[in-house]
DNA sequence: TCAAAAGTGTTAAGTTTACACCCATGA
DNA sequence: TCATGGGTGTAAACTTAACACTTTTGA
């Protein structure tokens, strides 16, 4: 196997960009790192690719053991191979963003991790190239997001149409008209009313709203 | 160091989708494989990443290696990481696509590379995991080049109106009405007349323009 | 009774699409 | 002289953007 012997071998790993909607924000979940390197600092989440195990498990991998959950919604953002981005030790770095709904996380697990929410226009500088993945992975986020219906990783499975007009602003960084958005809405079938009714933040109750990801894959039409 | 040494090391490679545009096609330079790991089949050009070079750096080198080109417009289609992705060893290879201008590279190199152009329509099957490298540089360029003027590195600095169109056509899979075609180009600043008339093409001729990266950069407009 | 969020249509502006003929030239 | 690709404008359809008031109800 000299083909391969003769060539040098890497650490690998990868860092999870993890999404989630908080107070009408985009925001970011981060470890303050109480372990070395760079301990005392700010990083995102990350861990070792291992032997038998392929990078994107072990983005899932480490999600899962920073906030318990499983099946979550993953897109590789790219590879991260400078050679010094790291300062002791070459390592290649695999990026993933993750969207989730911030009402299911463990906080306990997150909490033993030192980890917390920031608003990503309110993020602290992070490690090594930390910023860098996190711009990438707020760029091709936006540009998943207008073309397909992933925002609603982003909600708990019912919402009213406030909620997600003001997901659908965080995420374009521009207010929208709200006569406008709903028409928008009524003409996108896999979006439906459930009926039920929040009262939760009004007085008066908004109809709830839910993704149809049948009514999706038939239709083919997501624009909001 | 035992924070690392206690991680595993994998072998890393470059592979790179090499685009042109080549009898109005978009186009993709493959090896016939004459060595082994698949001596035989067809396959992408690809290298691994060295110890004091940066993953990016790789791409650039192995791009080099087999078209004697620099200074080449690449980006990043991701970290392929399979456990079995290469039958003998474990290898994580990061893809790239690349555009070139078809009348630049250097033949003779390509030829002892046994390496060939073929549309990408009528691509034969490649070894390993590199039909799906293929399909996901098609999409991301195809992405890049609806929001970013990146056609513009399969063509020659000069060229014509006709041209740019076909190209337009085979990057978005689509025929273009010619009027209208030409009624955006004459709203695109960053198009711009030289002046000299193309023969080759037409016993009338064409005018010749080129596309001026500075008035792109001043307005950011750009949309064909 | 009033504050706070929910809900609801119309019109003007701008953009996109469809479409057909004349021009210049070399063979 | 004719075949080949080069070059040109207009009108209808559609999409987008701007805009303000009424409803409900808990505090």
């Amino acid at each position: 196997m000299s083909y391969y012997s003769a060539h040098p071998r890497f650490h690998l790993a990868v860092d999870c960009i993890i999404f989630g909607f908080r107070d009408d924000k985009i925001s970011l979940l981060l470890l303050k790192r109480d372990f070395e390197p760079a301990k005392g600092e700010c990083s995102l989440m990350g861990g070792f690719v291992r032997e038998n195990e392929s990078v994107d498990d072990a983005a899932r991998r480490v999600l899962t053991e920073l906030t318990g959950l499983t099946d979550i919604y993953m897109e590789q953002v790219g590879a991260f191979g400078k050679v010094g981005r790291e300062p002791d030790e070459r390592v290649v770095s695999v990026a993933y963003y993750a969207l989730i709904n911030i009402d299911d996380y463990d906080h306990e697990l997150v909490e033993s991790h030192n980890a917390f929410w920031v608003a990503i226009d309110e993020r602290p500088d992070l490690i090594f190239d930390h910023d860098e993945m996190v711009s990438k992975a707020l760029v091709k986020m936006r540009g998943m997001a207008s073309e397909y219906p992933i925002m609603f990783h982003l909600l708990p499975k019912e919402f009213t149409l406030s909620k997600l007009q003001s997901l659908c602003e965080a995420i374009y960084g521009m207010p929208l008209d709200k006569r406008n958005f709903r028409k928008q809405v009524a003409h996108t079938a896999c979006i439906e009313k459930v009926g039920a009714i929040d009262k939760s933040e009004s007085k008066r109750g908004a109809a709830l709203y839910r993704f149809n990801e049948n009514v999706f894959r038939k239709t083919g039409i997501f624009k909001l």
